[in-house]
DNA sequence: AAAAAAATTGTAGTTTTTACAAAAAGTCCC
DNA sequence: GGGACTTTTTGTAAAAACTACAATTTTTTT
């Protein structure tokens, strides 16, 4: 279905808008795309699938597709990925809408943007609906990708940067019970640079959210480490106040 | 035109995507909605227009219409504050999507919301197509607005707060040369919290980017002021080495 | 010449950041 | 059982940044 042959720029041009019945305006679709970003020992990856239908057929893509009419966008994006890749209970927040003409091929399509954080472990991704494949892609050599879905996975990463350190994505990656040490891994991964481990370990002392248990380490080689957990009341108080947590 | 009814949600949910015919798909519209602040001295404002159309005949309204089929979302921002308003070179950015169902009466219709920030005086908003009248509301006390318009300015106002402070939305609020006190009063409004004068002068000289003339105010009934200067050539060196300003 | 207003500079105390070092608590291996 | 080893944890001293004021300066007004 390509755009409607009968909506000409010059028709537009004679800027009497009125001439433009309503119901052409109303041959647009939305989609959403999500961004699920999977993290594990100090790796980051992307959540693609293969694309088992036209357009672009076999290429890999990030999970997505058009929302239907009668679907809230945040609803949609929840229902897409879960179609595409089985998984359901994550949390994905809105990023950006992309919406150049030309995007897509069969017709006007402006998408919107989420993305997730997870633990790549917590969760297992199957293909279903018309997604052949599901696979997980360090962020760092990606294959080409369908439609814009490199401009998206660009902009999301700039914004999982931006958010993660406000907004407690990081809790979905964290164990029950984790050390300071994996604490700081996952953000020494996504921001792409490294902390001093007493000095972030002295940040982290302020936070009264992050809770130390009395528990330590099994199995280890060396001197275990104390164990903490996080509070989200606690950390729900603290945001309440005005309080933002950044480095 | 609502909502085709030959989509059902019983059909949907029979789980088998093939079944709706991608047409089904592409009678959506979107739109775009321009939150403009207006500043000037110490007021915030919000550029709203008077809708001569229905739905919401006569309501205020912040000024958004629908997107057309050929044209870029970004474009279609400035198109539409134009067609409404006659303002044209105002910079607008992306903040956030409304695609709640039914969000709009006439059918299925998600929104993206842009905001900008300009001086008050500089600009001289004039109603057209469809537009009665514009009119700055002060943004704290707003009338009735059209559709979920609360909501976007809600959601706006915060994402300009956040901002304002790394994004120099602040050199269009500003005169070619400004004194420091005017600098403040524009965070100090915006923000909606106080700086101490000494303090926040100490930040600003630490701040290659405004640069102090050679110049002092003219014309005030006590010790004048040094002008400054916005120099975005630096500024933007600034932020391509990582650097970001912030209160 | 003094008063008023606001800009500008200074300063001392506090807190935060930074870079690095030292000590502690386990395991491993001989 | 005693180093060697690894990683956690604590400490510390210097530098930088922040904070709350106070004092000084520069101009106009009376």
């Amino acid at each position: 279905m390509a755009i409607s042959k009968k909506i000409s720029k010059t028709r537009i041009e004679q800027d009497d808008i009125y001439s433009i019945p309503i119901d052409e305006f109303f041959k647009s679709a939305f989609s959403v795309d999500c961004v699920i970003f999977g993290y594990h020992e100090r790796e980051l990856k992307v959540l693609l699938i293969q694309r088992g239908t036209d357009p672009f057929q076999d290429y890999w893509a990030l999970p997505g597709d058009l929302v239907y009419p009668y679907e809230d966008l945040d609803d949609s994006a929840k229902r897409v990925l879960n179609d595409l890749t089985s998984l359901s209970d994550v949390a994905m927040r809105q990023v950006h809408t992309f919406g150049k003409v030309n995007r897509h091929p069969l017709g006007r399509v402006i998408t919107v943007g989420y993305i997730a954080l997870v633990e790549l472990m917590d969760i297992n991704p199957l293909p279903s609906k018309w997604a052949k494949q599901t696979k997980w892609h360090s962020i760092k050599r990606m294959p080409k990708l369908a439609f814009d879905h490199k401009e998206i996975l660009n902009e999301s990463y700039r914004a999982l940067k931006d958010i993660i350190v406000a907004e407690p994505l990081w809790s979905k990656v964290l164990p029950e019970k984790f050390t300071l040490t994996e604490f700081q891994a996952i953000f020494e991964t996504i921001l792409q640079r490294e902390f001093d481990k007493g000095n972030f370990r002295k940040k982290i002392n302020g936070l009264k959210f992050l809770i130390r248990l009395d528990e330590s380490q099994q199995n280890v080689r060396h001197r275990p480490s104390s164990l903490y957990r996080f509070d989200a009341k606690l950390f729900k108080q603290y945001r309440d106040k005005g309080f933002v947590f950044e480095f």
